[in-house]
DNA sequence: CCAATCTCCGAAAACGTTTTTGAATATGAC
DNA sequence: GTCATATTCAAAAACGTTTTCGGAGATTGG
């Protein structure tokens, strides 16, 4: 009655047998020096068993995991997740299929992110890396790189000379941008999301790439960067108008901040739509259902978690690379894109 | 040249201090049979050395991971997400506090939830164990219990003789109800969450229970079943409607069901609030913005997931339990708790 | 001053696999 | 019949830590 609940190891299964402890190994690791007869009956006893190997034990060994880690940052509220959740299930699938498991971790800070990073490499907890909110110059990633270390980004950096997909928010903020010039708008605002984050800077040449296509020069006081927290589109819209710049239309970073400003507009009397033209990005749940719909795009999330899932499953086996995708958004309309009305009606 | 890069290891950080590698080892994991400055000259070779202890190598010997799992349910759509994503970082918070990880594991079908848990406990992935959608009879639970395996699961089961927290949907069934009642309506329908979810049959019976306490028998006809799919809301509405059943207001088991009801509504003519009251539960982000506004109950996820990480992290460090929780939703009052207006509308 | 106790550290075993190496047997070629 | 080659398996090393055990020196009590 004194047994400690003895683990049930691979050696219980190489006894049952009759089998020597390596030939169980590589039986159940499908090496193929091994008879199949052997190999079923090996499986047969270690499934009534019920054996499975020690993680610890054989990952120690032979220096893998089978585990890939997507590393997801803070700031995330409740409103940007939607984003993330979709990625992930598009990743989770196309990696398990390879049979790789997906592990997720969160970074709280900003500071721990590289913390966290080097914690999974060097300690060996897995054997890729995912990971987004990429900066123009990012230490992650070199850092990564001196290793090689197997990763892959969502967003790109300065150099972008390793592998990533990417959402194109360059043809997004050009897209939203030209729409509205050609609905007669003069002078376009636009709310920026961070400008640490390359893709905001990508949007931000997108948007005044299009400005300058049409002969509108960018003006710096129509460009205002937001941050990610809640009433920061509201604080954006009312240094706006306060300052007096005149914007008809705003073309904002994403829907958080779009839907703030939009709550801003009301206060000061404006109706987002006929009096502020308006377009969002990443057509988050709540967009169809604010106000007259926000006009927005959306992008396939699922596929582009898919991609960054494949991506990786061939790096890691053996797949040199280096692989880029981006892909397009796609623009959904609603109705806060109106024509320039010539006036705000009282 | 022909070095393979070798992995440093906790032995070259012992040839660099001069002492043992059980010293070290020691020094690092903070036993107190090592002498301060011996402790102190470890810790800072280790650190300029960039050492860090190999994952699978400790957690073989120690058996300890530090590491706790949770498993999150198929099926998360876009709109159950940020349910689960702001209880996850409540959870993330509390036991990062204690020194665990939290890792995040997916779990597609439903069938594969037991082999998930199998996996993780058998192979020795992680110290503990949390995961929802529990049912009255649950297997896993059974299965975790035989083992002595350390959990809390969000929900409860039938005997629920084990580590939980829950929401009580008893009461959140009972209020809305009760609150529908006393707003004149008499034939309340409920569209339930399904119902092999423990959390599902307590709502149920909180909106039974109202109806019999304040002298309104439960007609089954006006309980319909729903499951965690976009239009089902919309069916069961439909059904509502063309067997003529005639109920005046609907309390729903979750927000989503209420949003897909709704727009069956309006396909039918009927006016959500006005025509067909309506409490749904929640608070999803869009509730807000839905039509009048759509009454809920809004749960303090954050405080949940703190409560769950918490209680894991007391009963790794031994704290024997059971441990239970139990916390109240807050009902939002909006636009759908309509009175009973007598009749609908043209 | 001697024995007993404490404090600090080192040697070696142990954790449970996978991988390397080589041996035994079977197969095929001549 | 003999030698070379394939096939299949076993023994043992290896992976990088933590833990156990015990020993040397320092400290205390009498």
């Amino acid at each position: 009655m004194g047994e400690p609940a003895k683990r049930l190891g691979i050696r219980d299964v190489a006894e049952q047998t009759g089998l020597s402890v390596s030939t169980v190994s590589r039986a159940l690791n499908g090496y193929s020096d091994v008879k199949l007869e052997t190999r079923r009956k090996v499986e047969a006893v270690a499934e009534q068993l019920g054996y499975r190997a020690s993680f610890a034990a054989s990952s120690l060994r032979s220096k893998q995991t089978n585990t890939v880690t997507f590393m997801v940052s803070k700031p995330w509220t409740k409103f940007v997740d939607p984003f993330f959740l979709s990625l992930l299930d598009g990743v989770e699938l196309s990696l398990q299929a390879q049979g790789y498991a997906l592990q997720i971790v969160m970074a709280r800070e900003h500071e721990t992110e590289h913390e966290i990073i080097r914690n999974s490499v060097e300690r060996g907890r897995c054997d890729g890396l995912l990971f987004g909110r990429t900066r123009p110059e990012d230490e992650r990633i070199e850092w990564l790189q001196d290793r090689g270390f197997p990763f892959v980004t969502v967003g790109r950096t300065e150099k972008s000379d390793h592998d990533w997909v990417d959402v194109d928010h360059y043809k997004i903020g050009y897209r939203a941008t030209e729409r509205l010039i050609r609905l007669g708008h003069a002078r376009v605002a636009h709310l920026t999301t961070p400008l640490r984050y390359t893709y905001s800077i990508h949007a931000l040449h997108g948007y005044r790439d299009a400005l300058d296509a049409h002969g509108i020069g960018h003006d710096p006081a129509l460009e205002i960067e937001c941050y990610l927290s809640r009433k920061t589109g509201a604080d954006a819209v009312t240094e706006l108008i306060t300052r007096g710049v005149g914007p008809t239309a705003i073309f904002c970073g994403n829907d958080v901040i779009a839907l703030s400003a939009m709550e801003a507009m009301r206060q000061f009397g404006i109706r987002p739509g006929p009096d502020m033209a308006l377009i969002g990005c990443d057509d988050i749940p709540v967009a169809a259902h604010v106000g007259l719909g926000l006009t927005t795009f959306r992008q396939d999330l699922d596929a582009l978690g898919m991609r960054l899932g494949r991506m990786m499953a061939a790096k890691l086996n053996g797949d040199a690379g280096p692989h880029q995708q981006l892909i397009d958004a796609e623009l959904i309309l609603r109705g806060t894109d109106l024509p320039q009305s010539g006036g705000r009606a009282e």
